[in-house]
DNA sequence: TACTCATATTCCCATATGTGCATATGATGT
DNA sequence: ACATCATATGCACATATGGGAATATGAGTA
């Protein structure tokens, strides 16, 4: 249980929102795709590296596959507790969470995305 | 006052033995180079990146350059209390502690690695 | 003014890292 | 069995990063 590998963790911006968002409740990929407003394949290497680590457990729920937080790490979690109490220091958190109440509105967002840009692509 | 910075800072280990080291007192550079047993220019660079973040005050005192850290970061502060709390975890960071104690025995170390050195070369 | 010595800096290299794009996978539902 | 769709993975690339060795700097001191 070493320090660095979750400072490095942290380090990156993506896996702090991501880290943030799963500690309020578990989400599915597409919502976290669309409440970060972030391509589905760097969601999902976020995830699979918090999986790596231990830190998440995933779920299969019909056709969405859910993550939450496991809450084991000290560290980890002293840290989020410590963001989250001073979050309104940090304004694109806040707007994170506040997605977070819409996140019905982003399910099957990534495959709107999908079918768009498939929709431009029979176009040429 | 961003966060990852702050992480990306900490997931070195070098960095974060510094940082431990100077939170309990202030230190020149050859005392961190003896206590850590790391090359001098290594950790003149650890210092100048803390020192261009301003997490850290430099003061010379005669010969040295001693370094200390300015407690203005609550997320560090923050970070740094938690490990010092839990520091029993990280033995290695028990250790450079410990040897926080013999500091005044690495002064001029970082000299005598260098007249070591130094008589190796005039040998050839 | 020179010299010494603690510290800072530069250069170079190997490696790690994040990302976009395309595609694979595999469970679900028809 | 097949098609669909959410998710995972592979590949390629640009960039960032840490470290070693050599050297520069510059304050203290003789």
């Amino acid at each position: 249980m070493t320090l660095t590998p979750i400072f490095k963790l942290l380090s990156d911006e993506t896996r702090l929102r991501v880290i943030l968002l799963l500690s309020k409740e578990e989400l599915c990929v597409c919502e976290l795709c669309g409440i970060l407003d972030e391509p589905q394949p760097k969601i999902s290497k976020v995830l699979s590296k918090l999986r790596d680590m231990d830190l998440v457990i995933d779920q299969r729920k019909e056709k969405f596959v859910f993550y939450s937080i496991k809450n084991e790490n000290k560290l980890l979690m002293n840290t989020v507790n410590y963001i989250l109490d001073h979050i309104e220091d940090y304004p694109y958190l806040v707007t994170d969470q506040s997605r977070l109440v819409n996140k019905e509105h982003f399910i099957d967002n990534c495959t709107l995305e999908l079918q768009k840009t498939n929709i431009l692509i029979e176009r040429i």
